[in-house]
DNA sequence: TTAGGGTTAG
């Protein structure tokens, strides 16, 4: 795209900043300016060292150095500076010619020729594969080779080795023999077989060999090494290697050229992947699908739109036809930055090049669709993939499944989870149940859910924490308790450790409890999994306990608890504390729930408008929140202070097709309290009150109910 | 896996 841009660019236009915070991921703009401080009318601000043939080995880190920090990582000040000195700066073509950072043409590989001896050595090799050995019987074996390991007759079996333990022998027991001088070829293949078992460390030492015994490293070898760093998230090691490879003078081809740019990727370095890539697009590098599915997946990692849309468009602009990978690691970018309908215009465009969408491709639309509660687009796609034979495996079964449990779903999830059973190469596993047992834990179906948690052993298949977590809930939800405590039982039995999402669970059941019975036998449930919190509970219920020891206690359980649970905890205590009439513990709760930034964003003042926004509240601590609100409001009334025109309390609608709705609960409450607030019919989950009505109400509450 | 790079699930 950058070279189509106009001849002129007027540096003063704001897009032209890639430093100004509006543009962050303005990666045309970036494209500009980096074009433009290379360019020999516009010569760097600073001294550009890559440029410098004295520097011919510097590595490509120290190559880098001029461009981010200078290009893309310089003080705003200077930028402006920069540009305020060089508004009339000409466009230049960013192809001219450049010292390159990679080579254009790929390594080429050697030429075997047919080996008469193929079928004996193919035998052979498989009785090596198949055979469980130890080292020295695996040794003695190898005496038996049909024919002299020659240098062609021990690569053979060299490449037919599966297991890396057994090449890794092979490969130094060849080195025994002694019957030819040892060549790259050699190390490269027994290093990639290394890499599918992740040793990272066997490979250095064998690069660390190649380089003692003066045995040539080629760009197949530093690829090799590269990428089995990254796999083993050794990125420091992937960079190292890279970097010594330019040192040695060794050109990187493109194959190493994107197994780096993937490191940097991968390290969440988007300004050097791009330095990269703009370094080597100057080199007249025509990247392929592989570059650009790397650069995809980074954006989409960042959830940075402007950056997918500059990958399509270079794409376009240079011609490179997307493939399958391409579109998948794209759509999977779209769904990361929120664009559900530009994914599923993506993907008709995909069908239509004729490309034939496979398991990845529909997993990711279909939870992007999921997330997006789309439904009827959702089932729509499942109905072409059954149609069209599209391949399916368990991963995407399992995404049906959780978006269909997302939407409510339940007879489409049952029909899937019994295709899945019907199935060959998507029989259900433990991720499958779990979506099964949230799809009837949330449509209040008890009995279908403890039917399939019957039914897991007998298909082998684990009860994990999160399918505990969803069948306690629907357990407790249809007031089952003893089911619930064999099943917690049995499922701790099973080896699920308790986590807090469970934890959270039971004291949600326990806030709901009705019967003192079936609350302590929830509570002793509770003691296996978290005693702290069950003393704490225990605490609360002791009214000579005063606020200081409640405070004290209530920050050593919140601050064991994980971020995410924090709220949901202070949530079911609350309620807990109303449903056994210790109203005030409730209110004490909900103030150190707000002190400890439990509740961020619940109340909301503008000049004209005061609003309580108890959406991520339980009922009753959306309860105590409003009762808090209205006490505040009549000390206010009385103090005869300014008050805005208008208050506002909003419960939010629930979306979800099983949720309860805060609403209902709420609106309750308010006609209880026979506060003046109204349900909004232009805004829904929004309840409204004048100023003047409230303030009648506040003055006629003698004693204030609210303060009880 | 037949000497090297990129893509799927709470």
């Amino acid at each position: 795209m950058a070279r189509t841009v106009p001849a002129a660019v007027d540096l003063r236009c704001p897009l032209s900043n890639p430093l100004d915070p509006k543009n962050r991921n303005c990666l045309t703009a970036r494209r500009r300016f980096f074009v433009l401080c290379n360019s020999p009318e516009s010569p760097p601000r600073v001294s550009d060292r890559s440029s410098d043939p004295r520097r011919k080995n510097s590595s490509l880190s120290e190559q880098l150095k001029p461009l981010s920090t200078s290009t893309l990582s310089t003080p705003r000040t200077a930028e402006a500076h920069a540009l305020k000195s060089k508004p009339k700066s000409t466009w230049v073509n960013p192809a001219r010619p450049k010292r390159s950072v990679l080579n254009p043409n790929r390594q080429a590989r050697s030429q075997h020729s047919y080996n008469p001896r193929m079928r004996e050595l193919r035998l052979f090799a498989q009785k090596l594969n198949e055979g469980e050995f130890s080292e020295s019987s695996f040794l003695s074996v190898l005496e038996e080779i049909p024919h002299p390991p020659t240098r062609e007759n021990a690569l053979l079996i060299l490449n037919s080795l599966k297991s890396w333990q057994k090449a890794h022998l092979f490969f130094n027991w060849v080195k025994t023999q002694n019957s030819f001088p040892m060549e790259t070829i050699f190390y490269n293949v027994t290093m990639k077989s290394l890499r599918f078992g992740r040793q990272f460390q066997l490979i250095e030492e064998l690069a660390n060999e190649m380089i003692r015994d003066e045995i040539e490293l080629d760009n197949i070898t530093y690829s090799t090494i590269i990428t089995c760093a990254k796999r083993c998230y050794l990125f420091d090691k992937a960079v190292e290697w890279f970097e010594r490879m330019y040192k040695t003078g060794l050109m990187p081809d493109e194959v190493t050229y994107s197994a780096i740019l993937d490191v940097y990727a991968k390290l969440g370095k988007v300004e050097e992947v791009l330095s990269l890539y703009e370094r080597a697009r100057a080199s007249e590098w025509k990247p392929d699908p592989v570059a650009f599915s790397v650069l995809a997946k980074m954006f989409g990692e960042a959830g940075d739109y402007d950056g997918i849309r500059y990958v399509l468009e270079e794409m376009r602009a240079l011609g490179v036809k997307p493939n399958v990978v391409v579109y998948n690691t794209l759509l999977e970018a779209m769904g990361k930055a929120g664009k559900p309908g530009l994914a599923r215009s993506l993907f008709e465009e995909m069908v239509e090049s004729g490309l034939s969408p496979n398991e990845k491709t529909l997993t990711a639309l279909i939870k992007i669709y999921g997330k997006a509660r789309w439904s009827r687009d959702a089932l729509e796609l499942w109905e072409r993939m059954r149609f069209n034979g599209w391949p399916t495996d368990f991963i995407l079964y399992n995404t049906l499944l959780s978006m269909c449990a997302d939407l409510g779903l339940v007879e489409e999830a049952e029909r899937l989870f019994e295709d899945m059973k019907q199935s060959e190469n998507a029989q259900p596993d433990s991720w499958s149940y779990t979506a099964m047992l949230n799809i009837h834990g949330s449509d209040g179906n008890s009995d279908r859910a403890m039917e399939l948690f019957e039914e897991m052993p007998q298909f082998g298949v684990e009860l994990n924490v999160m399918g505990c977590t969803c069948l306690i809930q629907c357990l407790g939800k249809a007031g089952r308790v003893d089911d619930l405590v064999r099943v917690f039982d049995a499922s701790v039995n099973r080896g699920v450790q308790p986590d807090d999402r469970l934890c959270g669970c039971l004291l949600s059941v326990a806030s709901v409890c009705e019967d003192q019975d079936d609350f302590l036998k929830v509570l002793g449930c509770l003691n296996r999994a978290n005693s702290k919190l069950v003393n704490f509970v225990k605490l609360l219920q002791d009214e000579s306990v005063n606020f200081e020891k409640v405070t004290e206690e209530f920050k050593i359980v919140i601050s064991e608890t994980t971020v995410e649970a924090r709220r949901p905890f202070c949530n079911c205590l609350i309620d807990i504390c109303r449903n056994q009439n210790l109203h005030e513990r409730a209110h004490e709760l909900l103030y150190l729930g707000s002190v400890y930034g439990l509740y961020p964003g619940l109340h909301n003042k503008t000049a004209d408008e005061w609003s309580l926004d108890v959406r991520s509240l339980s009922v009753g601590a959306a309860q105590t929140a409003l009762e808090e609100w209205m006490r505040t409001l009549s000390r206010i009334v009385k103090r005869e202070e300014v008050l805005p025109q208008l208050f506002s309390a909003q419960t939010g609608t629930g979306t979800h097709k099983f949720s309860q709705g805060l609403a209902n609960a709420f609106a309750s409450h308010v006609s209880k309290l026979a506060a003046p607030f109204r349900q909004s019919e232009e805004r829904a989950g929004m309840f409204i009150a004048k100023r003047e009505d409230l303030v009648l109400w506040v003055q006629s509450q003698d004693p204030p109910a609210v303060t009880a």
